[in-house]
DNA sequence: TTTATCATGACATTAGTTGTCATGTTTTAT
DNA sequence: ATAAAACATGACAACTAATGTCATGATAAA
């Protein structure tokens, strides 16, 4: 076997143990001690991070986190990284934040003058535009972790009313216009809600899961809807681009020829005070049919607006 | 030097040539013509495609895109360049997609079992949600290729009233809530523009610009206020909750002792029809006082709401 | 037909790698 | 204090791999 493959054989082993005496890898790999010795000056040399400790109960110790082989990319690959970087440029927290700049280092510096010219202006002429906001987020990696780890958390969190504590299922993590959103199972109130992660105060404590629950991609998929009432509206084609812009109505808008619309779907009630603004802005834009509570929602809400600014009937 | 060194020299000068004979390589490198054969056989046993031709005129041809030299990554790295594909998937269309994809299967390729799991929690735990368009923009790459190298484009382009011709100079391609944007100069009216990338129907013809322009960073941050208006408002509680989450304003809500607040900030005049949708949806929790003009349209926007729906004074 | 290429094999020479042994040093358990 | 377990390093012979030289063949174009 080649040296460059044992070599290989030796650091994949190495960053995966983190802790090993030379003798082991001699035991491992059927070469002398003194090999291994040398090999590991190698290693060491090309940049691997390890560290040896004297005397007994000592042996090496491999820093960093676990190493993949090397890879080739080539530099078309390196440039589509930069470009999917460049699309989280514009969020304010980000987890992987460390990662992504050490992963960019690497690449640009190996890339020869021309190639950098181009990463160049993929960064200055592409962009992913979110509103920068300065809303802090700085829960944002506990509460992923916590959500890949797929462990319950009780949280305190900023609600309308004030500070409340809730104790959580989440279902995943993720971003919209800027901000972070965290579905979960809301143990008290039995039902899965939408919470904004910058509005989480502090996570007081976590807990495991043994079984297996929904993910973020599933919970797109599956709107569960447990009091159903037919949402029914007639749209100009203004009305349907904007409702394409919303994500719960979105697969529901049905395009005419015209291009005008219709919505004819069923939703959760709980949805109704969520869409009202929605179709409160739209105006003449959204004809509600259905249903009528929605439609009075509205009208209070229109006749709240004339009261204040002394224009009631 | 190292067999592997010279290698990876070799790899470079063949990936960047595209074109040589075995001759070449050995005047450059000072090695015989033999160990040249020699060593290309070993680049394409690495999976470099290479190959020959015969005869006069005949020597090596590179088929791929230029390589760069190995990159040792950690598990984390390569983690947050799945974090990163990931903010991609809700795109329709993309440039780089099948560069993207042969990066995204050469690292998992070479992760051990344990972190492909973590990839796969990414994968599924996390989202950066879009509305996932239907629409097709099929001259995005072109678009694109024509922003980043500078060039002029004459295009067809679908305006509202119709298809029309555009000479523009663009300042960057972005995308925003799924949908692609490119802002320009547009020579025939002589001011900057936005289009929509899907809305192009043809790109005509390009030509070179040899000077520097501005760019969509740039172009971001220039945004001045063109007929300043005083927006002051009263916030209620609640209202200040939701004003903190609107980009524009955010940074301009003063927060008093008791928790209410008060906006008084200069905005464009253009902005009003804007900001109108917030406060007609804040009601009675936000009480504009100027501009008149934005108490008036969201007057006539709530008589108008009350119109369709039969409740008219 | 000649020339410029790649392709491959044989073989001596050179360079690099490995194992063995020896000698040190450092740390910790006994 | 001593022994044991670890790393560190050097010397050198034995082994293995890489290289250059030469030879032969194939292919395609001038």
């Amino acid at each position: 076997m080649s040296k460059a493959k044992r070599l290989l054989d030796i650091l994949l082993f190495a960053s995966a143990k983190k802790k090993f005496t030379a003798q082991e890898i001699a035991d491992e790999f059927h070469i002398s001690v003194r090999t291994v010795h040398r090999y590991i000056l190698d290693l060491s040399d090309m940049g691997l991070p390890i560290y040896a400790e004297q005397g007994r109960n000592g042996g090496y110790t491999v820093l960093s986190s676990k190493m993949l082989p090397p890879i080739l990319f080539t530099e078309e690959e390196a440039v589509s990284i930069f470009f999917a970087f460049q699309s989280l440029r514009y969020y304010r927290d980000l987890p992987f934040d460390a990662e992504i700049g050490s992963v960019a280092q690497k690449l640009y510096r190996s890339l020869q003058v021309e190639a950098k010219g181009k990463v160049d202006k993929v960064r200055s002429y592409i962009a992913f535009w979110n509103p920068t906001r300065t809303i802090d987020t700085p829960l944002l990696k506990d509460t992923l972790e916590a959500a890949i780890e797929n462990k319950n958390i009780h949280m305190h969190y900023e609600s309308k009313g004030g500070t409340t504590t809730k104790h959580i299922r989440p279902i995943g993590v993720y971003a919209h216009d800027g901000l972070w959103y965290l579905p979960a199972f809301d143990y008290t109130k039995q039902k899965v809600l939408l919470y904004r992660v910058d509005r989480i105060l502090s996570i007081i404590s976590t807990e495991e899961n043994n079984d297996e629950y929904m993910n973020v991609e599933q919970w797109f998929g599956s709107y569960e809807i447990k009091h159903p009432v037919r949402l029914y509206v007639q749209l100009t084609q203004e009305g349907v681009r904007q409702c394409k812009s919303v994500p719960s109505l979105e697969g529901a808008v049905i395009i005419h020829e015209d291009g005008t619309g219709t919505i004819d779907s069923p939703i959760d009630k709980g949805e109704i005070a969520f869409s009202m603004p929605l179709f409160l802005r739209l105006g003449a834009h959204a004809r509600v049919i259905e249903p009528q509570e929605l439609i009075d929602s509205m009208c209070k809400h229109a006749e709240e607006i004339l009261k204040i600014y002394g224009r009631a009937n």
